[in-house]
DNA sequence: TGTGATCTCTGGTATATACCAAGATGAATC
DNA sequence: GATTCATCTTGGTATATACCAGAGATCACA
């Protein structure tokens, strides 16, 4: 297929994928068709196709499954950062179930960064969680906190607590500063969130303040980009 | 060039690019080896070279012009989204110089989607301006603000005012609802921002109220994604 | 019925090749 | 010194081809 001037043909092969999804043939999860029936059906190259689909992917509309095809990405959840640590509470009242799993969870004593970010002296005991939520089965976002044993000891028992899962998302402390900006996947979260290596997503880190202003725990997430909606209101000071 | 087992080629190639950028032998907007050396550096094919030039892009550690090669990308700014529209006098705060440029100025009436998002009748006047916000001469964010012409009349003078350009960044409205999301980049502003089409980038909707709570002002932001950085500050409210 | 081998389909990687249009450059010319 | 023009380089598009490894379905056999 020759093209002079034009839209490039994968581009072309891009829009009507997405006029499809955005018409409502394809539904979310439904298969992309494949590569190669693409190539045929639009009479190109199976490198031509695969141009396309990768683009439909890094546009966020679809996700891809290693050997078992490309998908149609779901809709996008909303993540009030400006109420702050209750996007699980947040998605319930959107009627969104929301899934935790904890991948990790250890103790593990203040070095590096950690010090400074927590102003707690080298050696100090935390807690450190990994989890991973999903909707639907879907996975949105990679959490790895890091808790100040002492400072919360009666808000937070510990990693043996069986609610432990739950706790996190009831207020821990009183103010937040949350930095959020896009990022490469690294292959090991992007495995954790079904994505592909280095694609693009977005990352935040949350510090968690108590009311006299020290740090009690610090939360750094990896979102699917596609996923992720932030919101927060902003009050102008003056 | 064969490979079993190990890290596919372009991934090396990329890690090895990624080191040259922080070790620092890559500096802000240096030009990266092109395609075709590359290739030749690494023994691999053009098109093996390619990738790996692409993905570091999407990695946001660089970035392309057309028929003139790859460049690292400039440092990330940090924009807080908490105090709100002061991106201009933040960056000056941390030394960072910020030019604007005014692309477009137009009174309009309200129809569509602004008549529900600003609350105003249908065929309201309003003003809309698109900007291009510049640092060092590399494209950051275009910014199309629509406001409602009688609700601010006395802060701002309308289209013809010579200071209009300044004039969006001192506080207009007591509050504002922020959204930040990935999105893709549509060719225009893609064009605009000198980047790909289509690739992964930031968008930014804030809508300004006044101390009664109604619209004045909404913003449409169109971030380079690698350029973007947000910060807020949440309040636990219970 | 259940189990294991096989076969098909999938995306991922890699090469070699070809052409295009426009920016950069420098030589020849005015 | 300024202008014109050819050349080289660049990224962007497109094709054809080849191989790999694993998920899923299927089918033969115990």
């Amino acid at each position: 297929m020759t093209n002079t001037h034009a839209l490039p043909v994968f581009r072309q092969i891009v829009d009507d994928l997405k006029r499809q999804i955005a018409d409502g043939q394809l539904t979310e999860h439904a298969a992309l068709p494949s590569e190669r029936v693409i190539a045929e059906l639009h009479a190109v190259s199976r490198m031509t196709a695969r141009r396309a689909l990768e683009a439909v992917e890094a546009e966020g509309l679809a996700y891809s499954k290693r050997r078992q095809g490309r998908f149609v990405s779901p809709k996008r959840l909303m993540y009030d950062v400006g109420s702050m640590a209750n996007f699980v509470a947040g998605a319930a009242a959107q009627g969104i179930e929301i899934e935790m799993e904890l991948l990790e969870s250890t103790t593990i004593q203040a070095s590096g960064t950690l010090v400074e970010t927590l102003s707690a002296a080298h050696g100090t005991k935390l807690y450190q969680n990994t989890r991973l939520i999903r909707s639907k089965g879907h996975s949105i976002f990679v959490e790895t906190e890091t808790v100040i044993a002492e400072r919360c000891a009666a808000l937070w028992p510990g990693p043996d607590n069986v609610d432990l899962q739950r706790q996190r998302y009831s207020p821990l402390g009183h103010t937040a500063e949350i930095v959020i900006r896009m990022c490469a996947l690294e292959p090991d979260p992007a495995r954790l969130l079904g994505a592909m290596p280095y694609q693009a997503g977005i990352e935040q880190e949350q510090l968690s303040r108590d009311e006299s202003g020290a740090p009690i725990c610090f939360s750094h997430q990896i979102w699917r980009g596609e996923m992720a909606q932030f919101s927060a209101t902003a009050i102008i000071s003056r």
